[in-house]
DNA sequence: TCGATATATTCCGCTATAGAAATATATCTG
DNA sequence: CAGATATATTTCTATAGCGGAATATATCGA
């Protein structure tokens, strides 16, 4: 599954913020996300097919971290965008100026 | 619906990369993604109501133009993941500096 | 106006996925 | 070993989304 799959859902976006802020153990997440413990199981299981975290192993917890490269694939998607982006802010940025000068 | 949404249907990637490129008409998608008709229609349909597109009529045919500003939505949303992006970039090219210096 | 062209919409069947509940597995503690 | 804790998996149901076929709508040209 890719990065892009991966991140529809609104939930897995919420909880890979949570982990890319402090790495987290499942139950942490649920108590974050509000949602049941399977269903965040089954998220973080997504999340890892994606490779966007690693699992670290801590007795009977397991510590969730981000892992960002496969995000490189969604900068790469944008990248041939981010011209269109830039021109359109450059536009708003004369637009201002033409607010604020004459 | 939201540009993340929008974009997660790799059907859908490919024709806005093709609008990108140039604008065109249902016709013209048609021939670059290899789909029906009706599926190419539902698929801008969506990028429409994602407001990824904006439709411009001109007879009986209809140009579809790429409009990016909702893609600031996956740049904000990536925004926060950029460092960690960069960080291993920054180890990669040092793993390649190794490589070709010592 | 009639047929042709371009596009949109509807209907249908299929598959994928989310969430809840129950269950399984593994690890800790006493 | 027994119970408690942490996490994963399975099973089920409901729903959403895709694609194709058929149909509807609009516009063009003769």
């Amino acid at each position: 599954m890719d990065a892009f799959t991966a991140l529809v859902e609104p939930n897995r976006r919420l909880l890979l913020d949570a982990i890319r802020v402090r790495p987290s153990t499942v139950n942490m997440l649920v108590e974050t996300a509000g949602l049941s413990q399977p269903a965040v199981s089954k998220h973080l299981k997504v999340l890892r097919q994606a490779k966007l975290v690693t699992v670290r192993p801590d007795g009977q917890k397991r510590w969730y971290c981000l892992n960002p490269a496969p995000l490189q694939e969604l900068e790469t998607y944008l990248e041939p965008y981010r011209q269109f982006l830039n021109d359109r802010l450059d536009g708003l940025e004369r637009y201002l100026d033409q607010m604020q000068a004459p």
